[in-house]
RNA sequence: GCCCCUAUAGUCUAGUGGUUAGGACGCAGCCCUUUCAAGGCUAAAACCCGGGUUCGAACCCCGGUAGGGGCACCA
C-alpha cells in the first residue's frame, strides 16, 4: 500500500509545538515507507485569514526538514492545494448530500451562541430546517435566502470508528449534532472540507490531533454517506504544560519559531518533539531527522497527553550544537557574538565555547566578558578548592607577569606549558597558579575555558594588562589589611 | 451539564501475568580537571484509589477519583 498523508494547517502565522509535533509524524508516517507526504494549506475561515501566515508555514517546515512532495506550487495531480481555491468543490459534494438525503438545507440565523459559553452547553437538538418539507425548502430557496448545509445525523443507533493509536471508539448517534458543512457564505467547514479533500487527494492516513477525536464519528458517517473509503485514523495525544494545561502562545509559551530565536536549533527541536508521545522501543533517544524516518514506527505511538518542558530541550541541544562539526558551529555562533569582541580570533573562541553551549542564546552573556572586565571583587581571588588565597595570588600575579611579558609565542600550549613548569618549580599545584590569572583575566568565577586559554584568545597586551589590574587590586587589598 | 480519552519518579518514557519495575532529563554527591562545561561513577525518586479474576497482578475485568479533550455557519 502506497501511503499518502497530509499536514493541513490553517494559516496562523505560527507553528505550534503541537503543531510541529503533527507535521512531523505526518511526514515519518509516510517517509518511513517511502510514502508521500503532502501539504494543504486549510484557509476555510475568511475572518481569520492571514495571507502572510502562509509564507510562515513554508519557512517553518522548511526549517524542520519536513519538505512536502505534493502542495501549493508542486502539483501531483491532487491540486488545488489551497482550500479557498476549491470552494466549488465543496459545493458540488455537498449538494449531492442533500441530494442523497445525507444533509439539507438550514435557514436558521447563525447562531449567536458565543464560544465564551463554556460552561453552559445546551444538549444536542435536532434543527429545526432538518425536517422543513420540500416545498417550503423551495420557497425559501426561491425567495433569495441564502442558506448553510448541515449533515443529517442518523436517527438512533450509534457509529464506531476505528483509530489506529485508541482502537475501536463509539459514539451515540444521538450526541453528534447535525454539523454544518457548507456555511452560508459559500465556505466549507473544517470537518467537511478535510473529508471531501482527504479523499479526492487519496490520503491513506488521517492524523491529527486529538481535539479532533470526538469529531471523527461524524466523519465516518459522511464517508459512508458518500460511499467512500474510510482511511485509518491516527489521533495524537496533545501536548501540554508540566501543569498539565494546553500550550498557547497568548499565555507566552513558546512556538517552533520563538525557539529557534532563542537559540535552540531545528534539529534538536524535531528530535525532543519526536519523543514527546513516541518512543522507538530502544534506549537510543538522539535522533536526526533521517534516523526517525529510518526507524519510526507509528504503532508505538503513545495515548496519553506529554508535558513540555524547556529542560529536556535545552540538553537535546547541547547534545544536537555538541555533534555539529567546528565549522558548522562557528557559522552558527556567529551572529550572536556581541560587537565588543569582534576584533578577537572568533573562529578560536568558537572551538573553546561549542562544548559548554546549550543553548546559542547564551552565547553573548557567556562571552562579554572578553569584550569587557567586569568589575569584581577581590575575594574572587580566594578558593579553597584551588587552594587560592590573597596572598598566594598576589605572590603568583607577581611572580608570573614579568614571565609572560617575556613570552614570544603567545597561544594556549606556550602558556600553558610555561605555568606549568612554574607551577613545578614553585612546588604549587597547578589549579594554584591558574586559578588567580583566570580570575584576573575574567572577573568570573566560572568562564567557558580555563586561564591559558582565556589569555590566548585575549592576546598578549590585553591579557597582561588584565592580569596587572588583577595584582594593583590585590595590592590595595594587603594594604588595606596591614592597615587593619 | 452531556460525550470521549488518559493515568509508571517532578518531567519524557520502557514494560502486555512471575522483573532487584529498566532508561533519559532535572536534582544531589564523588572522580577527572586549568574555573566552568563535557565525560565517568553513585545516590534519592514511580506503578492514582478500591474491589475482583488468578497460585501470582503495573499489566486483565468492574467501580471510583483525578487530569485532559470535545460539545460554533473556528480550525
Amino acid at each position: 500500500m502506497h501511503i499518502r498523508t497530509r499536514f493541513a494547517p490553517s494559516p496562523t502565522g505560527y507553528m505550534h509545538i503541537g503543531n510541529l509535533r503533527t507535521a512531523l509524524y505526518t511526514y515519518l508516517i509516510a517517509k518511513h515507507s517511502g510514502g508521500t507526504f503532502i501539504l494543504r494549506i486549510e484557509d476555510t475561515d475568511q475572518k481569520r485569514n492571514q495571507p502572510k501566515a502562509v509564507q510562515a508555514i513554508y519557512d517553518s517546515l522548511g526549517k524542520a526538514g519536513l519538505i512536502y512532495d505534493e502542495g501549493p506550487g508542486k502539483d501531483g495531480g491532487h491540486g488545488p492545494y489551497v482550500q479557498s481555491q476549491r470552494l466549488p468543490i465543496y459545493r458540488k459534494h455537498a449538494l449531492e448530500l442533500v441530494e442523497k438525503g445525507h444533509a439539507y438545507y438550514c435557514f436558521c440565523q447563525k447562531s449567536e451562541t458565543e464560544p465564551e459559553d463554556e460552561e453552559n452547553h445546551p444538549e444536542i437538538t435536532r434543527d429545526p430546517c432538518r425536517d422543513l418539507p420540500q416545498a417550503e425548502v423551495q420557497a425559501k430557496l426561491e425567495s433569495g435566502l441564502v442558506p448553510a448545509i448541515r449533515q443529517r445525523i442518523p436517527e438512533g443507533g450509534s457509529t464506531t470508528f476505528n483509530d489506529i493509536i485508541y482502537g475501536d471508539i463509539t459514539f451515540e448517534n444521538s450526541q453528534l449534532d447535525d454539523q454544518v458543512l457548507l456555511k452560508s457564505d459559500g465556505f466549507p467547514t473544517y470537518n467537511f472540507a478535510n473529508v471531501v479533500d482527504d479523499h479526492l487527494m487519496d490520503i491513506t492516513h488521517v492524523v491529527r490531533g486529538q481535539e479532533y477525536l470526538s469529531s471523527a464519528p461524524k466523519y465516518d458517517l459522511l464517508y459512508k454517506a458518500f460511499g467512500w473509503e474510510i482511511p485509518a485514523y491516527i489521533h495524537l495525544p496533545l501536548i501540554v504544560k508540566e501543569d498539565g494545561t494546553k500550550l498557547s502562545k497568548r499565555r507566552g509559551d513558546p512556538t517552533f519559531e520563538d525557539l529557534m530565536k532563542m537559540g535552540y536549533l531545528p534539529e534538536a527541536i524535531v528530535n525532543y518533539v519526536a519523543l514527546l508521545g513516541w518512543n522507538p522501543g530502544t534506549e537510543q533517544e538522539f535522533f536526526t531527522l533521517e534516523d526517525l524516518v529510518e526507524v519510526f514506527d507509528m504503532h508505538r505511538i503513545n495515548k496519553s497527553p506529554a508535558a513540555f518542558t524547556l529542560e529536556k530541550l535545552t540538553w537535546f541541544n547541547g547534545e544536537h550544537i555538541r555533534k555539529l562539526s567546528p565549522q558548522a558551529f562557528h557559522q552558527l555562533a556567529l551572529p550572536w557574538y556581541p560587537e565588543s569582541i569582534r576584533q578577537l580570533d572568533l573562529e578560536k573562541l568558537s572551538q573553546v565555547i561549542q562544548i559548554r553551549t546549550e543553548k546559542l542564546g547564551n552565547i553573548p552573556e557567556m562571552v562579554a566578558f572578553l569584550g569587557e572586565l567586569p568589575s569584581y571583587e577581590v575575594d574572587l581571588f580566594e578558593n579553597q578548592k584551588s587552594k587560592s588565597t590573597l596572598i598566594s595570588s598576589k605572590q603568583i600575579l607577581e611572580a608570573v607577569i614579568p614571565l609572560l611579558e617575556k613570552l614570544e609565542t603567545w597561544d594556549n600550549a606556550s602558556l600553558f606549558t610555561v605555568l606549568k613548569e612554574y607551577a613545578r618549580e614553585s612546588a604549587q599545584k597547578t589549579g594554584t597558579v591558574m586559578w588567580p590569572i583566570r580570575t584576573a583575566l575574567s572577573g568570573l568565577a566560572a568562564t567557558p575555558g580555563g586561564a591559558t586559554e582565556l589569555a590566548d584568545l585575549l592576546g598578549k597586551k590585553e591579557s597582561i594588562h588584565r592580569l596587572k589590574r588583577g595584582l594593583a587590586k590585590l595590592i590595595v587589598s594587603s594594604m588595606d589589611i596591614s592597615f587593619g
